[in-house]
DNA sequence: CAGGGTTTTCGACTCTCGGGCATAAACTAC
DNA sequence: GTAGTTTATGCCCGAGAGTCGAAAACCCTG
């Protein structure tokens, strides 16, 4: 069975690159040699013998969009995918977090377009983009997944325009930063920071204690016995 | 790019294989073929072209360990490996779940050991059992992925012995009872079970009211505005 | 058949946390 | 200085989880 005589797949990264920017944006690229000239598809590409999967999704990343300040790498999934007409590709996916304030500078054929109304895409990409945007949503919601898409240092009222872009709704500035600065997740940096247009009192700077995902609720719905660690 | 000069890859599907008897067991494979000959390792093997990976994946559970009557089978997570001595290898793992009651007959190089107290096993996939460990005690908090583990038919008492054995720490039946069925994810069945050895008052029989995932908190760390849907 | 032991079930209570609201504070513009 | 805008702070409320005790249901023994 472990006979060389195995069909054997071409191996691709491929992800799902989001920022927020007042809304919600994946980046796309425009292909410009088949298959699929000329439709819009996720970044990415084939994987090298001896490369990591995620040592080959940062070097397309970087060298195929500019995307180097990358504030979350996590994998999605892999399907096997018949796309290609000459070989059989492995597809697999990863959800990468671009935060606010690193603008890489992109290729000519890549765009940023709000996941809300997305142009068509290739490869049953679209489903990735929809998954991707799923796992984001739960991950505000139950750990400080935010950090990889919030710039450095920020305001509980920009801090909430990046949620309601993320989950679709109104978050109350309040409530957040009382519920993330209960858990330790995010801090007062002491600076000030003053509203753009119009007067009103300066808002607290804060920024995320950690660069690094952490999951707030310890998973306990039931009682992890609160005696012991 | 799309040249077929690319180097091609062995896809490989292995499971982590979990069950519940009191603790908290995988199934794993003696070998008896190179690489990695007479070592433990996780069940699985090559995927054949224009078959999905997850079809692979249950072809060879059936196949190989005889496990047919999967509860739940989930991707975790995919990385090259080159643990084969001639074959470039792209390792897909996956997480399944066997619901108490299904015992699969074994062929006899595979046994189940507990999570605890694991052997050696070979191509590094001491890492995938802790992976898939670990995911599932967090879908045990907060979704009803009790369902794949439980028999189809429990009383609460049993129900909170599976809780233990993932999440490593007592779980009280009934707040148990009262917070999957408020969810509305177990319901009695009307059915009674009397305690095994010295009498007591019969156990009411439970069963989950779905036998597919459902996340039971949508996710709202915040307020999704209460009025719609 | 009465009583003790065992297990489950039900109800009441407490505590924590998220969400909402009102008020105070801080700053700008006129 | 006054009005207007924005942020910060404190308090209240309700939902839900966790605990506890008492009642219910059953078995076994005498």
């Amino acid at each position: 069975m472990s006979s060389p005589t195995h069909r054997l797949a071409a191996p691709v990264v491929n992800a799902v690159v989001l920022r927020v920017t007042g809304r919600l944006e994946t980046l796309l690229w425009r292909r410009s040699t088949p298959p699929a000239e000329d439709c819009w598809s996720l970044p990415g590409g084939f994987v090298r013998q001896g490369e990591s999967l995620e040592g080959a999704m940062r070097r397309h990343l970087a060298a195929k969009v500019g995307v180097t300040d990358v504030g979350h790498l996590e994998q999605l999934d892999s399907h096997s995918a018949e796309t290609h007409p000459e070989l059989w590709l492995l597809d697999v996916s990863y959800l990468a977090l671009i935060p606010r304030g690193a603008e890489p500078h992109l290729p000519p054929d890549t765009e940023w377009h709000p996941v809300e109304d997305l142009p068509t895409v290739a490869f049953g990409h679209a489903g990735a983009i929809g998954r991707a945007h799923e796992r984001l949503r739960g991950k505000l919601s139950y750990s400080n997944g935010a950090f990889a898409l919030a710039p450095p240092r920020f305001t509980l009222r920009e801090l909430a325009a990046v949620y309601e872009a993320v989950l679709g709704y109104a978050v109350d500035p309040t409530n957040l930063g009382r519920v993330l600065g209960r858990d330790g997740l995010v801090a007062p940096t002491g600076g000030q920071r003053r509203a753009g247009s119009s007067g009103g009192r300066p808002a607290a700077e804060f920024a995320f204690t950690r660069r690094e995902l952490v999951v707030s609720r310890p998973l306990a719905a039931f009682k992890p016995r609160d005696g012991g660690g």
